[in-house]
DNA sequence: TAGGTGACGCGGT
DNA sequence: CACCGCGCCACCT
């Protein structure tokens, strides 16, 4: 299995206006103790206009990896674009703004890692 | 080969 | 809450 690849596919379905923890792609992935892998991904890896890294934040709903986009302000405001509100110190309400993902999303996620074969 | 690093996370205090 | 320790693991030096 292409753990990147994993990570790409698992990034391109975060719904609009929500977020996801890199521990929760790495599970979504079927590596539950690769959170930190998620983000070498993004960071080395997995890159390109259609994928939505700006969505993904930490356990904590901080904006871990904002430093990392072309200006440090760009992730804050691709949020706020669409709908989800970043405090003052760079935080997002996991409540409100998580994907908040069912065992039906996890599944989908399995079977498109069966038809890519990955 | 050994050791350091990091867009991480959990459990304990 | 905050802080801390520890586990985690692919990738550099």
């Amino acid at each position: 299995m292409d753990f990147y690849k994993r990570v790409e596919v698992v990034c391109k379905n975060i719904p609009y206006g929500k977020t996801a923890t890199y521990g929760q792609i790495a599970l979504l992935c079927g590596r539950p103790n690769h959170a930190r892998q998620v983000g070498y991904a993004l960071n080395h890896r997995v890159s390109g206009p259609d994928i939505p890294a700006y969505r993904v934040v930490n356990a904590h709903g901080f904006l871990s990896g904002a430093a990392a986009f072309a200006t440090p302000q760009l992730q804050k405001q691709m949020l706020k674009k669409e709908g989800v509100k970043v405090d003052g110190d760079g935080y997002v309400d996991l409540k409100l703004y998580g994907w908040h993902n069912t065992l039906e999303d996890a599944m989908r996620m399995n079977g498109y890692f069966e038809r890519d074969g990955i």
